[in-house]
DNA sequence: GGCATTATTGTATATTTTACAATATATTCG
DNA sequence: CGAATATATTGTAAAATATACAATAATGCC
């Protein structure tokens, strides 16, 4: 290598995840409890160095698959952070992808050094350390703003799931309250969710019709010049 | 540094800026002529490895500021990219930005080892380098998306404008056309452009009114729910 | 003054959004 | 078994917004 360019090769790149589930009780994150320096002993996002012989795309899903297990989910890059003393150990710059995922769907097995995994509820994330706050606010108004334009609401519910669940879903992550009837009306008119036929059981009350994702109906819409727009 | 740790921190990070402009003849992107390897002597996007001790939005202002002498101007993160084997020299993640000038407004020079600056028609672009005109697409795409939610599309414009610039504007990175008094309509019912008064001189047919963007007017709007949507 | 060229404006109709409340269906309890 | 409890489901009228469409206005040039 030319001497040169020497002094640009010493950065290291690391991937933070954004992990959001959600449940009845809203919306979550998932956090690791960090085994390992530095800031060992401190819940954080699930984040790691990338070893150097691997795409980026690919060390995002690995590191990730690492340290919770998770596989195969919907995960997109949203941004780089590169401050020069991020990070203690030397010139950092991470690149952040967020997550969605169905939280039944899934068993956290926290491995590698990451001691502890858990879910915590969007409004009591504790103080992260690194720019992980800031990465998490970054990552929660992308959601907000990606929810209104792309179906990416369902990758959060179960596959079966009721027209109130996913009202709860949209009024949690927008900070809104819908009016039912209208709500109902413009979701069902968008004719990417189908009834499935099936009903709630086991609730101890009237019980609701349970609908699924059709994603087939959507990438036909999506192809035109069609926004999904709450 | 623990010596575990090493292997990781073999990677540089450069950037790559996607500088739009716009005049009568369409959207344009500013390229400039490599007078370094690796592709020296090709045209390429605006970008260059950064220095470690320098922040990375700063590092982007300051590549572009070196390479075309362009200061101050609108500029966004965009996307990272990082397939192993981007660059001939070792590991180089890129993280792109798009930046949006009022061509007229602003003398490019080329300078470092940038040996020539031109804007190139969108619809003309060469072959690029390293993965710049998979950058590029993505950058076009955003900017499409963008323009459609953000009153971006100002910046693009000289300081004092007629409706028919902005329309064509529209059009133009839309690739699609509107009803002149429709547009006008829902223009002007947004309320952040307004009108100076002044009139188009030395044209050859009736003058067209100028407008200016009401910077003021669209913080107010945009604090509440409002989306800007074409 | 007439021609060429682009700028500007209004209205009727269709579509979409909004506001609003009564009825239906299940379980549980007395 | 009927009543009470709890949530699910549905329609309509009014307001707002989007769409389709063409005639008139203002300048320079000949």
């Amino acid at each position: 290598m030319d001497p040169n360019l020497i002094p640009y090769f010493k950065a290291a790149v690391s991937v933070d995840n954004v992990v959001f589930g959600f449940d009845q009780s809203g919306l979550k994150v998932l956090l690791i409890y960090r085994g390992a320096d530095p800031y060992r002993n401190c819940w954080a996002l699930p984040g790691d160095l990338i070893s150097l012989d691997t795409d980026l795309s690919s060390s995002a899903e690995k590191v990730l698959q690492d340290l919770t297990g998770l596989d195969k989910i919907y995960m997109e890059q949203i941004h780089t952070f590169g401050k020069v003393d991020r990070h203690p150990f030397g010139r950092v710059f991470t690149v952040a992808y967020f997550a969605l995922i169905k939280i039944e769907d899934y068993n956290i097995h926290p491995s590698s050094w990451a001691e502890e995994a858990a879910w915590f509820p969007i409004s009591e994330i504790p103080d992260l350390p690194f720019d992980h706050n800031e990465i998490l606010l970054f990552a929660k108004d992308q959601l907000k703003t990606k929810i209104r334009r792309q179906p990416i609401g369902f990758e959060l519910l179960p596959k079966y799931f009721t027209l109130t669940e996913l009202q709860k879903l949209y009024e949690s992550i927008l900070e809104t309250e819908f009016d039912v009837r209208n709500f109902r009306k413009k979701i069902l008119s968008m004719d990417f969710i189908t009834d499935t036929g099936l009903k709630q059981s086991s609730v101890t009350h009237r019980p609701a019709k349970l609908f699924k994702y059709n994603a087939k109906k959507y990438s036909k819409l999506s192809s035109s010049d069609f926004a999904f727009d709450l």
